[in-house]
DNA sequence: TATCCAAGGTAAGTT
DNA sequence: AACTTACCTTGGATA
């Protein structure tokens, strides 16, 4: 077991792990006190979370993370050194005080910056985070989440920890072995053989999500659609959550709210057309910051 | 207690 | 291309 600890003034902009793990951009991470989404994000949150590595991360079998915020500082333990895992999955590396400061200003993102400061975006591994959003479709977060817990114990590899058996997310393989009447039988509905193609397309490699990073955005997002279940919002979700393409704004039931009662000139029809205008609204380079802030926001109470 | 509704949309079929 | 409609499931709101 190795432990460590990283000190939050030492990230330009600080950190809120609770407020970024719970904020309903990444699936991949669970409470240990299995609490998640239970109490409100806000700052001050010290409970124990914890990933799983995909193997194709570590070059070996997947490792178990885990990870707390408490007295100023990010404490982990996992059975290597998880450090560098840590900055690239939860982007300790971004300058989230330029991000701030490059921000247009505006009452609705003043507003949900402030409310929660200190959450970043995440790095999630490109294929949980491709099946997590085909299952997010018409779905609460806590029920996404919930999903995603019943396809690791279900198909993924058990990994031993500190005395509790943990479960990787499901390899590509593992899903496209599923049959639709299974996924249907852990809750996913009408997503379920969009889950078992979509896996089948990764498995016999005709296309992988990662393929589309280093494409223009526009680009890497029609790539995208290309899998079973991926329209354009859900190609945003990945493209913003998963490939590092913080332009990328997905237009949800909460920010088409926040368009209409906001910025309704950005309205233009079309999902690219108006995808174009609020990402230009939003500063354009770290929309997908401003509109993962509002999100979270809106969605907890926050005044539109 | 029963019914209704909406949840981080997408695919398929029509105009 | 733009517009409709069906789609699984369920917690929480409403009657």
């Amino acid at each position: 077991m190795e432990r460590g600890t990283i000190p939050i003034d030492s990230l330009s902009g600080g950190f809120d792990l609770q407020s970024t793990v719970e904020s309903g951009q990444t699936y991949v991470w669970a409470r240990e006190d299995d609490r998640m989404y239970e109490d409100a994000p806000a700052y001050g949150g010290d409970a124990w979370y914890y990933t799983v590595l995909p193997d194709d991360r570590t070059g070996g079998d997947p490792v178990v993370v885990r990870a707390r915020q408490r007295d100023g500082v990010l404490e982990w333990a996992a059975s290597i050194d998880a450090e560098p895992h840590l900055v690239e999955l939860l982007r300790l590396d971004d300058d989230l005080d330029a991000i701030v400061a490059a921000t247009p200003d505006d009452p609705l993102l003043e507003a949900a910056y402030d409310a929660y400061r200190g959450m970043r975006l995440v790095r999630d591994p490109p294929f949980a985070s491709l099946i997590s959003f085909i299952c997010s479709a018409q779905m609460r977060v806590s029920r996404i989440h919930g999903m995603q817990v019943r396809l690791a114990r279900e198909y993924g590899n058990a990994v031993e920890f500190d005395g509790r058996t943990y479960h990787a997310f499901p390899r590509p393989a593992q899903l496209a072995a599923a049959t639709e009447a299974e996924l249907r039988d852990l809750g996913l509905g009408y997503r379920a053989p969009y889950v078992q193609r979509t896996a089948e397309m990764v498995a016999t490699g005709e296309a992988r999500p990662e393929e589309a990073a280093g494409r223009p955005y526009e680009a890497a997002r029609e790539y995208l659609t290309q899998f079973v279940g991926v329209g354009e919002k859900v190609a945003d979700c990945v493209l913003l959550f998963s490939l590092g393409y913080l332009e990328a704004v997905p237009l949800d039931t909460w920010i088409r709210t926040a368009i209409a009662e906001h910025y309704p000139d950005c309205d233009q029809g079309s999902y690219a057309e108006t995808s174009r205008a609020i990402r230009e609204r939003f500063g354009g380079e770290y929309a997908g910051y401003a509109q993962t802030y509002v999100f979270l926001y809106l969605r907890t109470g926050g005044e539109a």
